[in-house]
DNA sequence: CTGTTAGCGCCTTCAA
DNA sequence: TTGAAGGCGCTAACAG
């Protein structure tokens, strides 16, 4: 029924173990038999059986790239580099990786799965993007998990994630939340804010936390430390009502802010919204600041000041260390900057 | 080195084939067997070797879901809503799936290749989604290929793309873009526009013709048809950046209007930041729509009239269709609706 | 309900 | 440079 190698060896006069060559193009092969082959192939139509190979050989051509939020393009554009960087171009059988996105949806159980169920196709690398939970089971297991993957030869990179302890991993792209966070907020103390709300992601992630601690060191430096930042914080998800509903809260709780700092430029976009509900101007009345750059944050009215992360190439780089094209950075791990952008919806507050 | 599943069934003292039939839960095991099996799983800390079973089962558990952008949060979404359709819970080794995404970045050669790659997985299933390429060696390639893994039992559902001929495919759902864009056009007309510009997709696109075709329709009717609409259609991709550039274009050609119409809505943003920069007011000198509803699409200054397609839901379906877990529709295409989304980026136009 | 027996299709030594 | 042979780890009849 369906065409085998066995097949295409009968069709083009060889053995099997020759079209195994050719196929895998890693073995010394006739140019005249390669070329019977590669026609018997065409003419049979014949698809290689991914299963069996992967089961003869111990390894298989998938590379999975595991992202918390598919639909935010945080995560879209490190994963579509990822995978442009792996899956290259028109290519011939040979070398081809199969790259592949799967979307945890910020859930540990199913980063988890996806680990485990990747872990049984014996995929040849993962990449891990985004903030990762700071809950010490699932750490743990995170770790466990992705240390016998290496063990077992899958290549492991982790993209915009911290660092885990112990080496399994085969490099850390992480990014400087707390830079980028510290200096951000560094601007606005500049400008002259000295009441400035913080707009937080969901309070057990890394990311979460590193941006906060960025925020908060910039305060304690100009003497703005202690508890009275705890109540100009409202914890939110990494979206764009969560920014909308914490900055209502916020505005309720002090009404006399002057900036709104936000996790993130999604979260920004839902700040702006309330306030205009609220009937403030932005940057006029109060200054609002995101983080990221996503390519949106140019186009918002005000374009949003924010910290520009190089999403791109991050993902790119991630891919080219999953294929091993590219050397782990010294110690394995990278920590990549964040650069503060500068736009309209940032300015000195009022008087 | 590695623990297999006769490890398995030596320390549970049963045979392979009962190990077996307790991971895949598909068959009568005695519930003191399973339990003792189960055991012997987790002490050994085993794991499926997926290529394994997916050779000897003739099957794999993989299920492919292709985008045309994956940074475009239109496809994130229907991916992410297929994907949690299929990858499910926190679920015990049986019966999951492991839905992946894979990016074309709308290059045909690698929505074949990714194609290619899914048949030699053996994939359960695959879901294309978003508008196909017109070009007809194309098409039939297509065609041909989802035949033969249709053939070989593969699932496959296309989702927001037109059905192809041949009944090789399971089901399709695919958007009433004409309908839609006949519909946004209509609107504007109601309001009293008359000069009305078009910002299309790229020109070989199916969703950009059908969504340009309504809304010629829409021109036609009103006595608004002819050559003159070649001059206020410009076509570019389905970026922020094209839609700024094609509206300058057309400014450029016809400062006179007083509506534009965006293929989607991150054109229409592109559109808006080009007519602000020239210092024209939205929809006081202008008005702009879009096509989607995205959920940043809510959120622009001013909200932005649009189509708003349920990407959410329809992926969902998608997700079910290639599971088997929801009945084709009839005649194995069903037509979604888009509805009609009036805010403040329309109004009639000035005198 | 459980064990036995054959492969699934390919890769990889080992010889020639 | 090529062929022959064994086995990768699991599932699916078929018995019992």
């Amino acid at each position: 029924m369906t065409v085998t190698l066995a097949d295409v060896a009968a069709r083009a006069r060889v053995s099997p173990a020759t079209v195994s060559r050719v196929l895998n193009g890693n073995y010394p092969v006739a140019a005249s038999t390669r070329e019977r082959v590669l026609r018997a192939v065409d003419e049979l139509d014949y698809v290689l059986n991914g299963p069996a190979s992967a089961l003869a050989a111990a390894t298989s051509d998938l590379v999975g790239i595991l992202v918390n939020d598919i639909a935010d393009p945080f995560f879209g554009i490190m994963a579509g580099a990822a995978q442009s960087a792996i899956g290259s171009g028109t290519g011939r059988a040979g070398g081809e990786k199969l790259a592949v996105v799967c979307n945890t949806g910020g859930s540990p159980e199913r980063e988890l799965t996806y680990l485990t169920l990747l872990q049984r196709q014996r995929a040849a690398a993962v990449i891990v993007t985004g903030g990762a939970l700071e809950d010490p089971r699932h750490t743990a297991a995170m770790a466990a998990k992705l240390a016998k993957m290496s063990d077992a030869g899958t290549r492991v990179v982790l993209c915009g994630r911290p660092p885990v302890p112990g080496d399994s991993v085969t490099a850390t792209l992480a990014f400087d939340n707390r830079g980028g966070g510290r200096r951000l907020t560094e601007h606005l103390l500049r400008l002259g804010h000295r009441r400035i709300g913080y707009v937080a992601g969901p309070a057990e992630r890394t990311t979460t936390r590193h941006r906060l601690e960025g925020h908060r060191a910039a305060l304690a430096a100009a003497g703005l430390g202690g508890p009275e930042q705890e109540r100009l914080t409202v914890h939110g998800s990494y979206d764009r009502r969560s920014g909308y509903e914490a900055t209502l809260r916020l505005l309720d709780r002090e009404p006399s802010l002057t900036a709104i700092v936000a996790a993130n430029d999604t979260v920004a976009l839902g700040a702006c919204a309330a306030l205009r509900e609220r009937g403030l101007r932005i940057p006029d009345d109060v200054s609002v600041a995101g983080f990221d750059d996503l390519p949106f944050s140019v186009d918002a009215v005000p374009a949003l000041t924010t910290v520009r992360l190089p999403l791109h190439d991050a993902g790119v780089r991630a891919g080219r260390l999953a294929m091993g094209t590219e050397a782990p950075p010294p110690g394995g791990v990278a920590t990549i900057r964040g650069d503060l952008t500068l736009r309209a919806s940032t300015a000195a507050p009022r008087q």
